[in-house]
DNA sequence: CGCTCATTTGACGCATGTCAACGCGCGTGG
DNA sequence: CCACGCGCGTTGACATGCGTCAAATGAGCG
């Protein structure tokens, strides 16, 4: 938050064009707030906008890396998938973030949209041409990449060394910074997907993460409002577990 | 294998020049392969080559990332550790990759050599400084971080889904590819680290990977030379395993 | 009101973690 | 040269936490 993406907004004016991306609601967070207007102009000429509705396929694991999109609202799922159907999500996307960059040669696992979706799509080779010219661009798309692999190693700690309480208590804990990041409410989360995608998510089966969320609810920890809207009632009490501060 | 890092290697002529590089085991792998002989010159100019005895710490989770590094000889583990010590392997560095790119105003893990190491260390602000003279590199770095992401991602799935059997199938399998890449032996496969480092690196107890171990062998997957050197005695079994396929 | 689907709760078993003993190789020192 | 200790890996006995299977409850919607 303090490092070079901080420094990037500030020197920009919204000059008035008919274009995409003036309406656009997550240029400020999103790779495209790194580039100057003349840039944005080149850039919204390959752009186009996309929607999708809850459940469909936005591309899969192994197809060609024909674009790479940037997300303008909802939440997407990224999965990979094993032969016997086993599934694990890999992560989330939010607004403002990438998708289908890293992917070379082929998308490296596949992505759905979780409910109603808006994206913008460039053409890969376009874009990835736009790159030389850019160099801010690409400077920009390096960070992006060099936070999803920080985020990756946390997950794969969480994934390999941590109790299912701990998990479910690290997925809230991230979802309620994500909150803060974009300004949201102070202490109330939308999960904004359902019991299997975030079990797929933390490596656990549906029961143990309702368990879990029964015994974080029973312990004073959360507030369950409905089973899409949880409450944080200890944030502290949340935060530990989160971080594995006791043993 | 077959993207743009091949392509890249063959026009380069190794002019004889007396810097570190000229004798550098890892050139046609590592990052500074994309750099023409003028451009490898200002890279050797910021250049020091160190050494490193089993267990050193390279760098620590949360150090300010005063350097990045090219791994030249031997093996360093990347790990996150939890407060109450419990550890999590996030991988395995090998000769030519790139350590410490990554890291945006922190270390986002820890480093330590398994062996003894050899690598060349940058100061980071002025390989950073190159990064803008030098388009190709950034690019190659880009390719780079795509690729870490990628087996960050396989990983996830392996930590979250794969049984015991089918992670140490999938670390075996591994290392077997990675010997191909660098023309290895064909069938025997060299641990280079003991127990405890391949079970935090799959999410199991040394206990659990010396079971696993027995079990493969009893089944005539692999046979043991000693407890460090593997023999593949079924390839296509352990594929098989690795990707749970079966079940 | 009743269907369907998601979530919760319960009962049960097994796989994997835990704790402990043993064996082996290796270096050190008597 | 052998005795010893130490670290590492293996094996065994045991327990328990999580997955599996099944049923109950609840929410959304026609």
């Amino acid at each position: 938050m303090e490092t070079v993406t901080s420094g990037r907004v500030s020197p920009l004016r919204l000059v008035p064009r008919n274009g995409l991306c003036d309406k656009c609601q997550v240029r400020n967070v999103a790779a495209c707030g790194a580039l100057e207007d003349w840039e944005l102009e080149r850039m919204e000429a390959i752009t186009v906008s996309k929607d999708y509705v809850a459940g469909q396929t936005v591309f899969e694991e192994g197809d060609e890396p024909k674009y790479i999109f940037n997300l303008t609202g909802g939440m997407i799922r990224l999965f990979k998938l094993l032969p016997n159907g086993r599934r694990q999500i890999v992560g989330f996307v939010f607004p403002g973030d990438m998708l289908g960059l890293a992917a070379r040669g082929a998308y490296t696992c596949s992505a759905e949209a979780i409910g109603a979706v808006k994206l913008c799509r460039f053409p890969r080779e376009k874009l990835l041409g736009l790159l030389d010219e850019f160099p801010n661009l690409k400077s920009r798309l390096l960070d992006m990449a060099a936070d999803e692999l920080s985020e990756a190693q946390e997950q794969m700690l969480l994934l390999g060394r941590k109790s299912p309480v701990e998990k479910v208590a690290s997925f809230l804990w991230r979802l309620h910074n994500e909150n803060l990041r974009v300004g949201g409410p102070e202490s109330r989360i939308d999960l904004g997907m359902g019991r299997i995608d975030i079990a797929d998510y933390l490596g656990l089966t549906i029961e143990t993460v309702s368990r879990t969320f029964t015994k974080l609810r029973n312990d004073g920890v959360i507030t369950l409002e409905g089973a899409n809207h949880v409450l944080i009632a200890d944030e502290d009490a949340l935060q530990e577990l989160a971080e594995a501060m006791g043993d």
